[in-house]
This record gives structure tokens, C-alpha cells and sequence, in this order.
DNA sequence: CTATTTGCAAACGCTTTGCCTGATT
DNA sequence: AATCAGGCAAAGCGTTTGCAAATAG
């Protein structure tokens, strides 16, 4: 229970990299900051402590999930449902709304060319197994 | 100009069997699949001729173009502009809308716990620098 | 004290690439 | 015939992990 709770002196560093900026950094980045702090400081435990500060909620990783790609045969632009438990990706049937992207565009100084939109949950499969 | 074109028939295999599933399969899912009728086909051509149909406008790869993670120091649901050139990624300021979530599950057999909604475009750095 | 954390380096897993042979046009 | 594509295996690259030493509480 009171596990990964010690504040490491480079685990407070970490943090505090990450909470100073909002360029959303790779890990990478975020080594090359805390190195000016902590020079000796490893790589690895960037980003054990980046996992373990997300399992805190202190945090968030802004990756997909499972790290390797998905193909799909229908190159039109729609949008998705992914479950996270099988994993399974799904078409949604849902209009894509290219009108969200005018919405940015006149909104921000951003030219934008296109949008991407997931859900992620429990497929029917999958909610099936969990009430067994 | 007309390089990649030769429809050879691993290329037409990884094609047809693309196109013929809904899974949203990963390139080594298609590999096997392929195998079936190509058994001495080899995991990198199913690679190479995945981004060459990619180019052809045949396919879309659904990974999120950079192959590293983006950590977050606000861990609270928003949403992103990531720009294509510089690969910055920003945050947006409309508020999340919860409420996609629910019409999903309505509509739906899923059972939708979260969303996530990505812009892709220019930003405004980039944009200058292009018109140099 | 002692369980957690670190640094280091090796391992991992998906993807890409170099090289040479084979196929396509 | 000339060029593009394939097979194989090695390399790449971001990330994870095993281990012994260090350290927070």
C-alpha cells in the first residue's frame, strides 16, 4: 500500500521539469533538464519515475497504449473505439465532423489540417468475460 | 516518379488482406495472415510494402506519427494540437466535453470510460518559417 | 534498519535498413 | 535489360529491467 511513495530527490526533480513547462516533453527532454540539476542522473530512472509519477496521478503519458501500429484498409478519415483490454480497435459510425477543425482554426493561430478522435473502454466482448 | 508502383504479389496479398478485415490488425497479425499464401514472405517486406501502400493513399497507419511518448504535467482530460512540422504539441483551450462519451455508449454495445481528440496541422512558428 | 530507489548496462520489442538475389515491366 | 522489390539478418531506437550499491523514512 505504501509502495513508491518515497520522494527521491530526483523524483521531485522530475517532477517539478515537467510541472515548469507545458511543452509536453519526450523523456529525453526531460532528462537533459533534470542532468542540470542532477548530472549523474540515468535515463532509466527518468522513466521509471515518469511511470510511477503517472501511477500517482501526478502526471500523464500521452502515448497510445500498445506500442505498436495499427493498419487499416479504409483510408477515409473516421473515427475510432479502442477497447483496453482486448486491445481491439473499432470503427465508430459516427459522421467525421470536419467542421471541428474550422472551429480551431478560427479560434486559435493554428492551421489545421486534420483531427483525430477516440474512445476508449470496454468492448461488448470483453464486458461479457469481466462478468464472469 | 513512377517509383513504388509494381504490384508484385506480396504487395497485392498484404493489400487484399487489409481490405478484407475490419480488426485494425498490427503489421505482424497481416504477416500471418499473409504467410498463409506467401509462407516464405518475410516480416519486413509485409513493413516495407505497408508504408509504401500507406504513400499510395491505399491504407492508413494508425500509429501517432512520432514513435515517443509525450509526458503531461496537468494531468487533468484536454485536448491537443500537435503540430506536423516541428512536432510540438500544444494545449488546447475548449473544454473537454464529457458528454461525447455518454452519446457513444448510447448509441453503442461499448462501454466508454474516456476520449481523446487530436489536432494535426501548422503552428503558428512554423508558419512563419514557410513562408521564407 | 530495511524496503525502496538509483545508476549502469544489457535486454526488449517493434520497426527499419543494407545487401544481394530475384521478379516485374 | 534495367530497375524495383523481396528475403534475410543485423541494426536502430525508445523503453524496460536485472542487479548491486545507495538512500529515504
Amino acid at each position: 500500500m505504501s509502495k513508491n511513495t518515497r520522494m527521491t530527490k530526483q523524483r521531485k526533480a522530475i517532477l517539478e521539469v515537467l510541472k515548469d513547462t507545458d511543452v509536453h516533453p519526450t523523456a529525453d527532454w526531460i532528462y537533459e533538464k533534470v542532468k542540470e540539476e542532477i548530472p549523474n542522473i540515468s535515463l532509466g530512472t527518468v522513466y521509471r519515475n515518469l511511470n510511477v509519477l503517472s501511477e500517482m496521478g501526478e502526471i500523464m503519458i500521452l502515448d497510445y497504449g500498445s506500442t505498436y501500429s495499427r493498419f487499416d484498409g479504409v483510408p477515409n478519415n473516421h473515427y475510432h473505439f479502442q477497447c483496453t483490454e482486448c486491445e481491439g480497435v473499432f470503427d465508430l459510425d459516427i459522421p467525421h465532423k470536419d467542421s471541428l477543425n474550422d472551429k480551431i482554426e478560427n479560434n486559435t493561430e493554428f492551421e489545421v489540417k486534420d483531427h483525430r478522435l477516440e474512445f476508449y473502454g470496454i468492448c461488448p466482448n470483453c464486458q461479457e468475460q469481466d462478468s464472469n
